[in-house]
DNA sequence: AGCGCGGCTTTTC
DNA sequence: CGAAAAGCCGCGC
């Protein structure tokens, strides 16, 4: 397994993110201790060796806005899941002020 | 409120 | 080993 230390920590926090709940990258970088790799959190994310333990489509962007899937149309998709997980998404972004979920 | 620019870190070819 | 891309973020206009 061509698993790095960063990537490991970051599957592990996603997968600790509930159902009806998101998370950002810059809050997973930010838990490791590098504000500044909301880029490679997406990259770690992006390789997914566990698309089952990690629910990616629960991490979003600061602004609330679903991001990547490899392209726009994943987005409107996923949006669609999380508002079947209870997370009101209003035009491809969702309700930060009630659905961000952070570890601390 | 919307658009544009540079910067940070990790992964992959 | 070296370079480019990636599911981003913050600030300025």
């Amino acid at each position: 397994m061509t698993l790095s230390k960063f990537a490991a920590r970051v599957y592990q926090l996603t997968s600790e993110v509930p159902r009806g709940k998101v998370t950002t990258y810059g809050a997973i970088a930010s838990k490791m201790g590098k504000p500044g790799a909301s880029r490679a959190v997406g990259a770690a994310l992006k390789s997914n060796p566990t698309p089952i333990v990690v629910p990616c489509h629960r991490v979003v962007r600061t602004d609330g806005g679903l991001a990547g899937y490899g392209g726009p149309a994943g987005i409107g998709k996923k949006a669609k899941l999380l508002r079947e997980e209870g997370v009101a998404v209003r035009r491809g972004k969702v309700d930060m002020e009630k659905f961000l979920f952070t570890w601390r």
